[in-house]
DNA sequence: ATAGGGTTAG
């Protein structure tokens, strides 16, 4: 909510209270966080104009914005700036550098700038472990995996809650079912107590791999375990559901989720997606009209729209896909790729 | 007084 959160900003000068440090850091997180990170910049600027000292708080974000949107060279090229300037720089500004390469596959470079870290006098702590074991899992490199658990191990650090998910997640989603649960098994004897997240990363490897009926259970053994399936949960439900092509099942689970979870826009989309592949476009304009109502408050995102999109070229209707084209610009969303694709697509299928 | 890693959609 950055424009309300810019208000109060705007508001507080007006009434001659001095922004400090934590006021420049909060708003720099938050347009990172927005993806804005020309403006979270111009904010960094402007704490040097007024006198105020950068600190961790304030790079940290930055760091982490400039990676998510894309910008993973930046990143090292800004935390090395800082370095030979003296700027002192800590674990959490190098976990997000850390975090960035590795979400590109960039293992290699991660453990690079790792030995950088390290060289500067900085400790690599638990989260720094957990980001570069999610990389090497994700990368199927066994040999480095295997090291950074050794190296971890002899830190005198202990896998957590998180490192055990993301390793019950990238199994699961590859179906080594049994390696997910061979983990899951560690964990619990460990001491280690799966959370929602946890349980929901086996709920997802079960859907895909055909085993609702056992991805079910485990949903009923959270609630013995205290704790409750969130909408996520239900999402992978939804996904597989949808993915089969079992629409009314999906909006049964979606029906039951509104009474007691909300459900989201992700859970939307999903639901959306599934009326368009199956050609279904009324059902999925539906659930848009449905999602926007006033009490959920939901606004639907350029996904939504490039499923509606390619719902319409599969039917043939071009002339409504270039309507959700105008609809979609009019309420601030900007066609991207696919939807063009998608727009390309449909006019080659029809003319 | 402000931070980082793990779960659902193309």
């Amino acid at each position: 909510m950055m424009g309300e959160a810019t208000k109060f900003f705007d508001e507080m000068v007006e009434r001659g209270i001095l922004p400090n440090e934590v006021t420049y850091n909060l708003l720099i997180d938050g347009h990172c966080r927005e993806g804005n990170t020309v403006r979270a910049f111009e904010f960094f600027d402007e704490m040097v104009k007024r006198g105020l000292v950068h600190d961790t708080y304030t790079y940290r974000p930055l760091i982490s914005g400039l990676c998510s949107t894309g910008r993973v060279s930046e990143a090292k090229t800004f935390v090395d700036d800082l370095h030979k300037e003296n700027y002192k720089l800590n674990e959490m500004c190098y976990s997000a550098l850390l975090h960035g390469y590795c979400k590109e596959g960039r293992l290699h470079d991660a453990l690079g700038a790792c030995r950088e870290m390290i060289e500067r006098g900085i400790d690599m702590d638990l989260v720094c472990y957990a980001v570069l074991i999610c990389g090497a899992l994700k990368q199927q490199d066994t040999g480095r995996l295997f090291g950074l658990f050794n190296e971890m191990h002899n830190q005198g650090l202990r896998p957590d809650n998180v490192i055990y998910t993301s390793m019950i997640d990238v199994y699961g989603k590859r179906g080594k079912l049994d390696k997910a649960f061979g983990v899951w098994d560690i964990m619990v004897g460990e001491g280690c107590l799966p959370n929602v997240v946890t349980y929901t990363a086996l709920v997802y490897g079960l859907c895909k791999a055909g085993y609702m009926d056992k991805a079910e259970l485990l949903c009923k053994d959270m609630l013995v375990g205290d704790t409750l399936p969130n909408h996520v949960t239900y999402g992978c439900f939804l996904d597989h559901l949808s993915k089969e092509g079992s629409m009314e099942k999906a909006i049964q689970l979606h029906n039951t989720m509104l009474a007691g979870l909300s459900a989201n826009t992700v859970t939307y989309n999903i639901l959306i997606r599934g009326f368009c592949k199956m050609g279904k476009f009324q059902e999925a304009s539906d659930l848009l009209v449905e999602m926007t109502a006033n009490d959920r408050g939901l606004k639907p995102d350029i996904l939504a729209y490039n499923f509606l999109i390619y719902g319409c070229c599969v039917t043939g209707e071009l002339a409504k896909a270039f309507e959700l084209r105008d609809d979609m610009m009019k309420r601030g969303l900007k066609p991207d790729r696919v939807t063009y694709n998608t727009l390309i697509h449909g006019t080659c299928l029809t003319s």
